[in-house]
DNA sequence: GTAGAATATGAGCGATGACTCGCATTTGGT
DNA sequence: ACCAAATGCGAGTCATCGCTCATATTCTAC
C-alpha cells in the first residue's frame, strides 16, 4: 500500500493568514488539553475551538498526533531555553552555587504551565510521533553532565555518566512531583526548603 | 440525571465459572495492553482474546476504564508486596543497609513486569478513576517515612517529611529510569554499580 | 481589474468503538 | 428430574471521530 498519492501529504508553510490559522489551532489544542483533557481533544472540536474549518485544519496537520506533538514541542522550547540559559550562566559557578541554582530552575521550569505539563505527561499517550516525550531529558541530562565534566575537580565520583545520571533524575522527579503533586503545600518557605535539601542531596552525594 | 436506573451497575461477585471469565478478561486486557498498547485495548479485542463474548464482558465490568483499573490494581498489589516486604525486613537494620536493601528492591519492583509497567506509565490517560494511578507511591512513601521515624537517631535531617520525600523519590524515579529506558545498558556490573552509587547519595544525605 | 494561486469552508462518508438487550445455556438446589 | 437463578452470548444500535472533497473566498502579482 502506497501513500495516498492524490493530495499531496498536506503540509505547505504559510503566507500570513495561514500563520495565524496555524497558531490558531495549536493555542486551541493547548486549551483543550489543559481545559478539557487529551480525550476531549478531537479535530472537529480543536478546530472549532480555534475558529477555522476541520478542512483547513488538515490542510496544515496531517492529524491529531502532530497538533499535540507542536503543542508539545512549543512547551518543550520554552522549558528548555529557561533550562539552556541556566546552565549558561552557571557554567563558571562552584559546585553548590551551580547545584542550588539549578534545582531552582529546575522547579520554575516545572512551573512555566503546571497544568499543560501535567496533561502531557499524565494524559498523553505516548504513541507513535509522541513516544519521545522524554527525549529532551536527554538533553537537559548531556548539559549537566557537560557542567560536571568541566568541573571534574570539584566533584569526587568514579563515573561521571551514573552521577549525572543520579543526579539529573532525582533533581527532575522531585520538580516534578513537588509542582505537580505538592503545588498546595508549595508556599515560599517550603520551596526554600526544598531547594536546600535537595542541594544538599546532590552537592553532598557529588563530593 | 440520576444513574441509569433500569440495568443494575453491574458488577457481582461470582459463583465460580464466573471467576474464571472475570479472571480471563484481566489477563486479556493485561496481555493486549503489553503486546498491541492501549489504543488496540477496545472492549471487544479484550472480549475476544479472552474467549468471551462482549455481554459478559460487561457484565462484570462497567466499561473499559474499569478493566484497565483491574489490571493496574493487579500489578501494583505485586509491586506493593514486594515492597512492604522489604521494609518489613529491613526495619531493625541500620540505615545503610536498609537503604542498599531498598534500592535494590526499587529496581527489582520495576523489573516484575517492566512491559507492563511501562504501558501503564506511558500510554494509560490518568483520567477517570485512572487518576490514581500514582496513589500506591503514597503508600511507600509513608513506610519509608516510617523507617526513618524508628531510626530518628540516626539520621541528620531537619525535617523528616522532606527527608523521606527527597528520597523515596529520587529512588524510584532512579529505578524506573533505569530500568525502562537503560534496561540494555543494565548488566549485572552496572546494576551494582547504580545500587551502589544511589546508596552513596541518599545515605550521604541523610546522615 | 483580472487571473490564478493560496487559503478557507463544512456537509458528509466510512470506520470504529462502547455498550444493550433478548435469548440460550449452564448450574445448583431440591 | 426440574426449575429458577446465574451466567453466557453476539448481532445490532448509536454515537463519535478522523478525515475528504467539491466548492467558495481571499490574496498577490501584473
Amino acid at each position: 500500500m502506497a501513500r495516498s498519492p492524490l493530495t499531496e501529504p498536506r503540509k505547505h508553510a504559510a503566507q500570513k493568514r495561514s500563520r495565524a490559522t496555524v497558531d490558531a489551532l495549536i493555542e486551541a489544542t493547548a486549551r483543550i488539553l489543559v481545559t478539557e483533557g487529551f480525550e476531549k481533544a478531537s479535530t472537529n472540536r480543536i478546530a472549532e475551538t480555534a475558529g477555522v474549518s476541520i478542512g483547513s485544519l488538515y490542510q496544515y496537520f496531517p492529524g491529531k498526533e502532530a497538533l499535540v506533538a507542536a503543542v508539545i514541542d512549543r512547551h518543550h522550547q520554552e522549558v528548555m531555553q529557561v533550562v539552556r540559559t541556566a546552565l549558561a550562566e552557571v557554567a563558571s559557578q562552584p559546585l553548590e552555587k551551580a547545584v542550588r541554582k539549578l534545582v531552582a530552575v529546575a522547579i520554575e521550569a516545572h512551573r512555566i504551565d503546571p497544568k499543560l505539563h501535567r496533561v502531557l505527561t499524565e494524559q498523553i499517550p505516548r504513541t507513535g510521533r509522541l513516544e519521545n516525550v522524554e527525549a529532551f531529558n536527554r538533553e537537559a541530562l548531556a548539559l549537566f553532565r557537560n557542567y560536571l565534566e568541566q568541573h571534574r575537580d570539584e566533584v569526587r565520583v568514579a563515573d561521571l555518566d551514573l552521577a549525572a545520571f543520579l543526579c539529573a533524575t532525582a533533581i527532575e522527579a522531585v520538580a516534578h512531583t513537588a509542582v505537580l503533586y505538592r503545588s498546595d503545600e508549595l508556599t515560599d518557605a517550603a520551596f526554600a526548603a526544598l531547594v536546600d535539601e535537595a542541594t544538599r542531596l546532590v552537592v553532598g552525594y557529588l563530593k
